[in-house]
DNA sequence: TAAAATTACTTAAGCGTTTAAGTTGGAGAG
DNA sequence: CTCTCCAACTTAAACGCTTAAGTAATTTTA
């Protein structure tokens, strides 16, 4: 007598439809390329559901080398902690992947960055379909990765050197757009804050388009103006704070992520300065946060579902040799953070 | 010749090593059962750094009938939508919840609640070694999960009926505490402000909580002033609009989490109504977002970090017959929204 | 009407591990 | 000098699935 709980295979169900487990690996994956009657197919699904079978994935994994997980890679704000989840941004497009590879039967695996244990080994160790990479990493993150064919998708990097497809915005001309609209606004005292500046991230690209815009208006980029810290809202408070203090204060600040703006705004407020009246902000990336601020946040709006959903996509039906970039289109949101400068002479 | 680019295997190392596949096995899997002689270690230990050889979880899955994956569920805000993400709380669960599987060896795989698919399926499919179910779901996700062996941890959640680990604060004192805080500032008509109550969450134990300090305190409960949406900034800003337009209004508002709590502040102050001065607010989980109001806000504390730590410990380490329930202490934090009621006669 | 094609299956090898059970040679015991 | 014991291995089955190749019966084609 079998006393212990078995997991229920395919060889019961073949017992119980009387086919062989070829057969019933054919009705259960629908394969199109197998030709199988009526009548077989519902004696299969019958015993299936009377049994309760639930297929193994890992046995499938292991034939097939796949393992229908999509590995997700968000940065962490220092290493050995945990990862950056206070930026919304983050959070919502997490969930968008998700909920898109769920959609197309994946699951998701996340993992923030380990400085000891490289992705890739996850990747190799659990046969990952592909590996979505959020924000800048390490450099070392990047090099073992091209030795694999595992599928990369970089999401806000700037990595052009490197194999792999990357869903981005103009991030650069976004920045200047958003920065031109102060410019038209009448600023020309116009500071730029930031998280850290990497090469290949976004920030960089952000700071460029801001110093296009100014260049091109004939502003000459101030120094003392660019202020380059966390991306969070602590940091923003803080800067705010400073900022208000300052003999020389900007007119306007352009910000490269909605929860820097948002930290702005509560220091500028706290130190008794209007927004937009004493002084304008605009943001980036359009999470709820900007439209929750007070005033609400003007701000460059990112699709960041389509951008998960582009992620994921890349990694299932892109062709795995081509080499393929997919830019997405932002807006200018306007709102209430950002006042026409009266002229003062 | 074999062009073909394999995956490097246990017979690869065991070849290059001169010894068998079970050897290998052994040594890389550091059994203390076994005897190996130190010659051997190293001679394997070369050749996996040799040949660059990386495990393959499927295949130990299939074998051991165990995946080191945890599964974690995130509420959703609408079926066929994504799930939420919007209150920090639950970014900042995962972030603990990923950081401490990691470092424990295990990885994590995240799912909105799906009503095609139970979660169980997954686990079943995935071999998941545990399920961190995180918030309230639909009752037919219960039902289905007590069949299995798979250990189910809940989090924030009062099926007390069911035979899953739970792990939680003292939802009903925490509530009494912060309601009574406010009594004791001489406040008497507050209002409560939550998400959808349902039987086994915590907002109803919450509500309960509220209840208890006003009865406690000789006064009775208002039905004008219970307010249930949704967890989100979006209902708490309405809320704070409808509520400074009542002819009867409250002088303090205890809301069952942060997020909402933040709306409420910009809706108020949208209604041109100071904080505290005008009307007193207490919030609940002291997210990040406590720390960033304006002003900031009073609100009960409770460790986040220690909530999904302790998770995962239930998962890895607790013995899966006992039905073991972690309280966790919370911490009323004093900050800026709450305000002594100066008596009016 | 025999050959070819098609339908509806089955057989069995293989994916990369783990592990219970066996083997071998040498050390220590009697 | 045989016997037992132990260290240091090896052998081979099993985990649950996929799939190329095979088979047998039936139908179509020339």
């Amino acid at each position: 007598m079998d006393m212990v709980k078995r997991r229920i295979n395919m060889k019961d169900i073949a017992k119980e439809a009387n086919v062989s487990v070829a057969t019933v690996s054919y009705v259960i994956n629908k394969r199109k390329d197998q030709t199988i009657a009526e009548a077989t197919i519902k004696r299969v699904e019958d015993a299936v559901k009377k049994l309760g079978y639930v297929p193994n994935l890992a046995a499938k994994a292991l034939v097939e080398n796949k393992s229908y997980l999509i590995g997700v890679v968000i940065p962490q704000t220092e290493p050995g902690k945990q990862f950056m989840f206070n930026n919304p941004f983050y959070s919502e497009l997490l969930s968008s992947i998700e909920f898109v590879a769920r959609e197309r039967g994946y699951h998701v695996l996340i993992s923030g960055t380990d400085v000891d244990q490289s992705y890739l080994e996850i990747a190799k160790k659990r046969s990952l379909d592909g590996i979505i990479i959020v924000g800048i990493h390490p450099d070392n993150y990047y090099e073992n990765l091209t030795s694999t064919a595992i599928p990369v998708v970089l999401i806000d990097s700037y990595c052009n050197n490197l194999p792999f497809k990357t869903i981005s915005i103009r991030d650069r001309e976004s920045a200047k757009i958003a920065t031109q609209y102060l410019i038209n606004k009448g600023h020309k005292k116009i500071a730029f804050a930031s998280g850290v500046i990497t090469d290949n991230g976004v920030t960089y690209e952000r700071y460029l388009g801001y110093k296009d815009a100014l260049e091109e208006a004939g502003i000459s980029v101030n120094k003392d103006y660019i202020y380059s810290g966390t991306v969070s809202q602590e940091y923003g408070k803080e800067l705010g704070l400073e900022i208000a203090k300052k003999d020389d204060r900007p007119t306007a600040i352009f910000s490269t992520a909605d929860i820097i703006a948002f930290g702005l705004i509560n220091g500028l407020k706290k130190a008794n300065l209007r927004i937009p009246d004493d002084i304008s902000v605009i943001g980036f990336d359009d999470t709820w946060i900007a439209r929750d601020c007070d005033p609400l946040l003007t701000t460059i709006k990112q699709d960041v579902f389509k951008k998960g959903e582009k992620a994921v996509d890349l990694i299932l039906n892109g062709n795995n040799d081509e080499n393929e970039n997919i830019v997405l289109d932002i807006e200018l949101i306007e709102r209430e953070s950002v006042a026409e400068l009266k002229e003062v002479f």
